[in-house]
DNA sequence: CGCCTGGTTGACCACTATCAAGGTTAGTGG
DNA sequence: CCACTAACCTTGATAGTGGTCAACCAGGCG
């Protein structure tokens, strides 16, 4: 999106901050803003009643929330960590995008990539052993450090072990497991849980969706 | 989306018709085209390079296929029956989009119910049981007859028990077992495996997220 | 008639959850 | 500055759910 292209746009959002582990909205609250990310990291669930939590998304600076909200949210957002958003009334997002075809395309591809990205999920939950989801995880979340211009191979993780399991469909106990035994074969290597040096991203690529092809591309 | 309202969008379509197990597009061919379902039932799926496979929706009546694609298709779509869809290129349909907000909201509404219904999806593989699973695929499938007008409890099944499996992220004989053990139950019945008739929808709401609410709806 | 696909059921086993204990770190109050 | 506490992380032992392997059945089609 270009500045002049949704002046309007920056112009109705107002910016909000949450400190770590306040929750921007709750599942089924009623659905009147979206939220862009700024800063931080905010951790979209759902919940089971009894207690069993699926995390759907972890968001970004730039990524879109609530765009998939109909009346009500369909989910909860935590914030995991200082956080600062923009916050628009859905109302006037969408008399917005009425006016601007760039924003309109902007949500609309903002949108299709949540879509994408769940679809893949649904492949690593449906379908990947408890190492190809962490080894999936890892590789994600490299790519995300390099499209963000990090050059380092270290990737910082600001949510817990019990945030991972969650939206990895596992066990907390079963993360740590994984990522001691990545460390063990020389794959990762951290001292401080929170931040994981990436030693092989190849090995770390076959073991994500056992596509040996990686190796080339290496 | 009212007639009047979007006969550019009848006219860019041509309509084509597959023969079961015929496929529309495979997963990385390029997205020229958009389709929508006028009649049976498609499903979309990703394949792991060692054959794994996850079944990400099926398609009916109405449903539109590819909107989430960028370039390439990000899964292969297969005629489970007789299918016949509008298939529309997807320069024109994003022309349309342009000139028609209505044809643009609806389009949008599609895309969204889609997402949440890719968030439901990602709560059952994550967190359900087999057994949860399964119900809960049976409580949409009566959910969805419904709204399409259907009068009984009978719920048909195009698909095979893979499909299902491949759905629900479980094995085609841990489908089976459970559609048994719900029939032992008395929750379901049924002679041809393709034609389920729901007994007890109150259960089956319970089994399918363990929500005791569901039982005083009933 | 015979093959092939799809469905069902049983026996066994592996992966990951559960339960449990101990370690580390950060934050808090004395 | 240090003791105390509460999260969070890690590792081990055990158990259970669902996967794997195998056999058999039913129906459709060449």
């Amino acid at each position: 999106m270009r500045r002049r292209d949704c002046a309007a746009f920056e112009s109705i959002g107002g910016v909000a901050t949450y400190a770590p582990k306040e929750s921007l909205f709750w599942e089924g609250d009623q659905a009147d803003f979206h939220y862009r990310v700024v800063r931080g990291t905010v951790c979209l669930y759902k919940l089971l009643p009894d207690g069993r939590r699926q995390v759907s998304r972890f968001c970004h600076a730039g990524d879109f929330i609530g765009l998939s909200a109909n009346a009500a949210y369909p989910y909860t957002a935590d914030a995991l960590n200082e956080v600062t958003v923009q916050r628009f009334r859905r109302a006037d997002l969408e008399a917005c995008m009425e006016e601007s075809s760039t924003l309109r395309r902007a949500v609309f591809a903002s949108i299709r990539d949540e879509l994408n990205a769940a679809q893949n999920q649904l492949l690593l939950l449906g379908r990947k052993s408890a190492s190809e989801r962490v080894a999936s995880f890892l590789v994600a979340l490299t790519e995300q450090a390099l499209r963000q211009g990090g050059e380092s191979h270290v990737v910082v993780l600001p949510m817990t072990r019990v945030d991972i399991a969650d939206y990895l469909g596992l066990t907390h106990e079963t993360v740590c497991r994984i990522f001691s035994q990545f460390k063990a074969q020389g794959i990762v290597s951290f001292a401080d849980p929170h931040e994981i040096e990436v030693c092989d991203d190849a090995a770390l690529a076959v073991l994500a969706d056992g596509d040996m092809d990686a190796r080339l591309c290496a």
